[in-house]
DNA sequence: ATTTTTCATGTAAAGGTTTACATTTTGATA
DNA sequence: TATCAAAATGTAAACCTTTACATGAAAAAT
């Protein structure tokens, strides 16, 4: 019962064996006799020891954390993906440590400190954004994955969701209802999969022969609030569109909003499709039918990736796509009748 | 232009001076004359040098790095807070390490091992729940600051906001308006700080004078789902409130939408108050009159306490309770006449 | 000019691990 | 039983810092 933490040397003197038996006894158990391990087990139980994990990682030249780097963490998409992430992690040994740059490069900058000073070994990093300016080109960056879409410079293996597959689900659903007339409310500043949506909604159009002439694009930003702008600026229009696909459920919450705003009924008067199921998209009145990211495994995925690059395996695959589910809710309906 | 990262040696043997005067340079410049000062400083850019964090914290016997705990670090309130955790931080050489526990305990219990294997100094807690079983009393914490409420067994300061003081602000403005059957949509299971808002509610109607006879209460869980089912369960009832104060802006939308679902205009029919000001409030249809917490600053002071701790002074205040701001938006009017 | 004080720098140890290499023990073979 | 190979364990160095203490030089005091 000392007040410092154990050290291995307490457990080596308690299980009356050398400080390199009890790292051995750990990391290699085979190497270690039956009974030795036992009696180091037992030290190790009794003295609460827990590695140092800065000797550790001091002494191999690498750190056990992996940094996830993302612009924003109050996305709601950020959470479960980390879960898969860190789970992953944790499964071999890795912890997760979590930056946000908020689309700022200095603040990017910071945090190539954590691998400069060794403080971490890899990083995934969200949305293709490089967080650091142009300087890519100078220092070398560290293991890196991309999450949703390749990262900028390239030669970075990335996992995403089949964005242009995900998008022709939700536009052949509304032309199944009927709808002709389509509105696509889009975003094509910062995100690549945000256009690779919009790729896939004019594919779906095209599939249906449907007329350039019937088809609408907004481009708003992405958020609840361009959501709702979007239906003001289509209001002003002489033909409006009976259906909404917009490229993120937050956009479709703000167009809802925007109808329902001005006395419209979805999906009796409208119909409106989202993209990445977050979770307050079945909460809403009305739940919104959209298309599900499986979070969980983009986290997985893209953890395993890393670690493979870690280990200095030669990754599977440098581009993994996955396949996103079309979810039924109550925002969809056939067209009216005018 | 070696390949591994330099270290000091490379510096020293730039600067032809000694190891020691290069970490003098660096963290004590005072102590070393300017003209050797300068020779380091140009080293230090030639080689790019950064100190290895590694072997630093094992030589202090003290990490650089803080971890934050969070039951759900996809909670609206907690990104704001953590970016004004962050700052201060930075500011004083420190990192920040998220850990969310998903209010399991298990869960929770992993992240101690970032403590017994020094790889955190001290520990951010999210609303009071401490995420390891009641072994808290074996094992002594690390230095710990609470935010939101206080860490359930005490003994640990904290930082949160005055939630009696805003609860009472908040229906102050509802009977101010006109109100007197008011409804409270609360929640009593798991943080502290709704019991306080739900105390802080009935004070405000004591002093109004208002009689128990119309005063309502409902409990849910916090979440938009639950605000709907409250909604469905005062319509069950013979008399109606024409207010509905909700313990969070999450209850507060679900109610809302409950209203909205029922056919009801809000502010017209029903009145609807909420408590966060979280981002979506101010977006929602009609926009939310809220309680604002001054996140940043939660997140200023509680890293401020935490330093405080970590460097043995004795902190300022062992408690710290922010002033919450009325917000008025669209979601509040007069009674219906009826 | 000599002694004392102050200031600047250097030397070496310590912090807790992992692991190459050396040594001892065990078990098998002749 | 003596010899050898294989298995188990131990010794000591290395990873990169920081800092107590020692040393030397310069400035101040006598």
């Amino acid at each position: 019962m000392s007040n410092s933490p154990a050290t291995i040397e307490d457990v080596a003197r308690i299980a009356e064996v050398s400080i390199a038996t009890v790292s051995r006894a750990i990391h290699l158990p085979e190497k270690v006799a039956v009974s030795t391990r036992l009696k180091v087990n037992q030290a190790i139980a009794l003295t609460g020891y827990t590695p140092n994990a800065m000797a550790r990682s001091l002494r191999l030249g690498k750190s056990n954390m992996i940094l996830v780097v993302a612009p924003d963490i109050g996305d709601p998409n950020f959470s479960s993906i980390l879960v898969g992430l860190e789970n992953e992690a944790r499964a071999h040994g890795y912890g997760v440590l979590i930056g946000h740059t908020q689309n700022d490069a200095q603040r990017g900058m910071e945090y190539l400190k954590f691998f400069s000073s060794n403080q971490a070994a890899g990083m995934i990093l969200f949305t293709g954004i490089l967080p650091f300016g142009h300087q890519s080109m100078t220092a070398r960056l560290p293991p890196t994955v991309g999450v949703f879409e390749p990262v900028f410079n390239g030669g970075i293996p990335y996992v995403g969701v089949d964005d242009l597959e995900g998008a022709r689900k939700a536009v052949e659903l509304l032309i199944s209802e009927g709808h002709r007339k389509i509105a696509f409310i889009g975003e094509n500043r910062s995100r690549l999969a945000y256009s690779r949506r919009r790729l896939g909604c004019e594919a779906g159009l095209d599939a249906a022969g449907i007329p350039a002439a019937s088809r609408m694009v907004i481009d708003g930003d992405g958020t609840i609030e361009s959501g709702r702008l979007a239906v003001d600026q289509l209001f002003l229009r002489d033909t409006l569109p009976t259906a909404f696909m917009c490229v993120n459920d937050q956009t479709a919450i703000g167009v809802m909003l925007g109808l329902t705003a001005r006395g419209y009924d979805v999906p009796r008067d409208f119909s409106v499709t989202g993209f990445d199921d977050v979770p307050q998209a079945s909460f809403i009145q009305p739940s919104l039918t959209t298309i599900r990211q499986p979070r969980g495994l983009i986290g997985k995925h893209a953890m395993t990736l890393l670690l493979q690059l870690l280990s200095d395996t030669q990754p599977d695959k440098t581009e993994i796509l996955l396949r996103p589910d079309l979810v039924v809710r109550n925002s969809v309906g056939p067209p009216p009748r005018r």
